[in-house]
DNA sequence: CGTGTCTTTGATATGCTTCAAACCCAGTGG
DNA sequence: CCACTGGGTTTGAAGCATATCAAAGACACG
């Protein structure tokens, strides 16, 4: 099960001409021009979006310190292992994420996923150590940022605590969201949910929100909603047959999205 | 479906001789010996596994300032609705909680248990409302803890800080437990995984691991599991011929943790 | 061009839900 | 003291959504 090491430099996916999976609207800073571009907080699209959301000119500054190294993960490989003890948060800049845990006898069950923007390793804080899994499904890049520097800074700077105290907020948020999903919907309701959702995220990141490529397989998006992998893709035909979505492979137009949110009821 | 006004003070319930529902084993001060006694951080019996554990001595009595307020919530009221805005987080001292949201169609799904020393709210931070009703499932009481002043207090006080940040990773580590038990294990696993998970909390607290009282009706149950309240009862009757348990209405007796575990998966 | 991974689709099995009825116990009022 | 009521619980029988088993098809990659 061991994968290539974390440390290979794997350069992005050049995009296949055939599938133009994500369609940009605003113009962006590209995830990594070339290796060591040091490209920090100040000078980052995802500002807005990311953990220095907020902050003064000033304050971004010092963020950029802490943010200084980057860490390329490729697709496949771990980011960190459920046991690693807690060194960093990790801000994804591009790329996504799953997170895994063993259900207990072996079988691998998704429990997360993370978009560029989100801040990975919050559930760690408590115990001092990871719980879970990260793996990146496509070819990544996030900036390490040590977490006793970061808290220390945080002590200095009253906005960023405020922030990381939203963005842990926010993922019990989420979390709970998916537990409402989880616990009290049908399969078709928990998938119309789900692409949703990720329609939702990528649009705050200046995507288009109505054709995005799934970056995870049917099993992966089984586990995560609770189902099936061949309950996941009798669903994808049975949505796109009826006219809600066009589903092909893992490029996603969401056709209807009015009775999309109608399924999910309202 | 209005309840009895928040404010009501109503007397904790008498214990019933037939029903020593749960068993304390540290001695401890009670929950609220009368109405106005204030007990503050300083002198609570949960001081170390609450909000301030690890405080120093001056810092708790910074941390009484702060949460002189109680508040008591009799059995079915709220504590807060959705929608309500944020202006402080609760610290449970006494009773218990649930967290309900509107599953869509107007059922209510439980998400969420709180028990003694667990901080409710945290969830509006991002959005500076909250997105659940918060209920009482018995006679309560809970120390108001205005947020504004907490995060102030926290910025001279690290070790706030850090306790800060660990709760609310806690209650991250949590939901995303709960989630590999909605989206992974089958009815039984999940009341196994359950009856254990109280147990271990209850623990926590000084009450006796192996006997005690479950707070919620096998509807709310079922709702928190994702099942009906039909299987829960049934899964009850099963376990109890089983001799892994034993479960009286609302006692509960564990017999057989070993093999209570080894349900779950180890 | 062949190999392996992912996906689709069909047939069957099953675990949980749904519907229904009886029961238990506490509280209430006759 | 007793029936009466109502919420909560238990248990049974039937139905259904999703899992499981199985096999073929579609790409992607070397």
């Amino acid at each position: 099960m061991s994968l290539a090491s974390v440390t290979t430099i794997v350069r992005p996916t050049a995009k296949r001409p055939g599938a133009p999976a994500l369609v940009p609207i605003r113009v962006c800073e590209a995830p990594a021009p070339r290796a060591a571009a040091a490209v920090s907080c100040s000078r980052c699209c995802l500002q807005n979006v990311c953990l220095p959301s907020g902050l003064a000119a000033q304050a971004l500054l010092d963020m950029d310190e802490l943010t200084r190294l980057k860490r390329r993960v490729a697709k496949g490989a771990v980011l960190y292992r459920s046991g690693d003890g807690l060194e960093s948060l990790y801000a994804l800049r591009g790329g996504s994420f799953k997170i895994v845990g063993l259900s207990r006898h072996g079988e691998q069950k998704v429990i997360g996923l993370h978009l560029p923007g989100e801040v990975m390793g919050l559930e760690a804080i408590n115990g001092q150590r990871h719980g879970y899994d990260a793996i990146a499904l496509e070819d990544s890049e996030v900036c390490v940022i040590p977490f006793g520097l970061l808290t220390k800074l945080s002590m200095r700077l009253p906005v960023l605590q405020q922030q990381l105290l939203r963005i842990l907020s926010g993922d019990i948020s989420r979390d709970q969201g998916l537990m409402l999903l989880l616990g009290g919907m049908d399969a078709e309701q928990r998938l119309a949910a789900f692409l949703l959702s990720l329609s939702r995220r990528y649009h705050r990141l200046g995507y288009a929100p109505l054709e995005f490529s799934l970056r995870m397989t049917r099993e992966e998006i089984g586990s995560y909603l609770g189902l099936t992998l061949e309950t996941v893709s009798r669903l994808f035909s049975r949505l796109q047959k009826d006219g809600l979505i066009t589903a092909r492979h893992r490029d996603i137009v969401l056709k209807d999205v009015a009775r999309l949110r109608e399924k999910v009821g309202h």
